[in-house]
DNA sequence: CTTCAGTTCTGACAATCCGTCAGAAAGGCG
DNA sequence: CGCCTTTCTGACGGATTGTCAGAACTGAAG
């Protein structure tokens, strides 16, 4: 079930396997250097040193290698999850961990923006296909955040005004969007480390209720 | 200078300037339909009745006509600029001034998002062109906030622990993203309300060192 | 080494889209 | 109505899309 198939539905063996990598890697790095709005399968093709056939073989257009690149996202970014998973659970030294989740994920986003970028905007434009990957993506995130919130509400230490998956959203929001904001930032003389300080800091007082004072 | 011009350079009259209207609309219409990826010329040219050609007497490509849409986003937020820039110069009732806004920006965002997508997209994809837009689109926003945050932490009650720009960028992000998980925060039982009270409180609070206790 | 069956790849094709002309149509003015 | 300017389009060469039938490759069996 878990099985890699071809457009008509074949199971294919390693060789087929390798060339559909290539595709894959080639069409990721394309999509790095001149984005995605004018990204052709001619281009993919070319690059690869295949057929258009070929890549027609593997998948139906370059939306369709762009959603298994996305799929294969939530197995990437998995490190990141288990790591907020394991720190999170003891309730001590909460900055510190805040710090080394905002770290790491932006280090993930200056690897995978392109592909990130893409799996972002096909599910707000309402694809249910990547709706669907971007849900699997973020539930780690959301949940180990909602909880905190939860907890943290439960404990009378922050207000329960604040809705815990829209408090849960707009941290994620903030870790989704300002890695494509840095490049800006450091022009004016913001530095990665002091981006990471803030939103660490933002994400640790809206999650714990600690005072920004 | 500020004359509308076709592709050759020469500035048009009242019918072209209707017809690249028509384009215009067209455009921003199958944007919000189909998105962004698989939009052609020809499915604007057919659907607002012309030749091809027609289209590129106004335009180089969707792309450009995703250009135009996205410049005129400039003069169409700024309402909410001048709304912001009106109420955030008294200190006092900060809150409801920051709920305003997130309600606002909140419209706006599910009025123009398809278009606001492809902006961000293409200036996160490190076009220069959409880059300038997006710097004139964010800058009042952001300006009014590290304004904001500066005189926080200039008496005392905000941290110096935060870099004022990257604490306005993140709050700029959460505004930016969220209306594309409303759908999603529905279904789950968070209502639209919810969401503003919550990014309002979250902006309030990094703004201005109010705890969240 | 040769044959053979299954797998993978590609040349070639019709259909569509791109982008550009020269010239046709529309509109205004004397 | 003639004439000029602006605007629009049919038609074209070139490129891309998506689909075949069959060619090339691979490994295993004889």
């Amino acid at each position: 079930m878990s099985d890699t198939t071809a457009t008509d539905g074949r199971v294919i063996g390693e060789r087929a396997l390798q060339t559909r990598r290539r595709i894959l890697e080639t069409t990721a790095a394309l999509l790095r250097e001149q984005g995605a709005l004018d990204l052709k399968v001619m281009d993919v093709a070319r690059e690869v040193g295949a057929s258009p056939a070929t890549f027609y073989q593997y998948f139906a257009d370059v939306e369709d290698a762009i959603f298994a690149l996305s799929a294969e996202m939530i197995e990437k970014v998995a490190p990141i999850h288990a790591q907020m998973a394991a720190e999170w659970t003891e309730g001590a030294s909460g900055l510190d961990h805040a710090r080394r989740l905002v770290s790491d994920y932006t280090d993930f986003w200056d690897v995978n923006g392109a592909v990130l970028r893409i799996m972002l905007l096909r599910a707000d434009e309402r694809d249910e296909r990547f709706r669907q990957i971007r849900r699997n993506y973020n539930a780690p995130f959301m949940a180990a955040m909602v909880a905190k919130v939860r907890a943290a509400q439960d404990s009378g230490r922050l207000t329960t005004a604040l809705d815990a998956e829209a408090t849960a959203g707009a941290m994620l929001a903030a870790l989704d969007r300002l890695p494509n904001y840095r490049e800006g930032f450091e022009k004016r003389g913001t530095s990665r480390e002091a981006m990471i300080e803030t939103v660490a800091l933002l994400l640790y007082s809206s999650l714990t209720g600690a005072p920004l004072s």
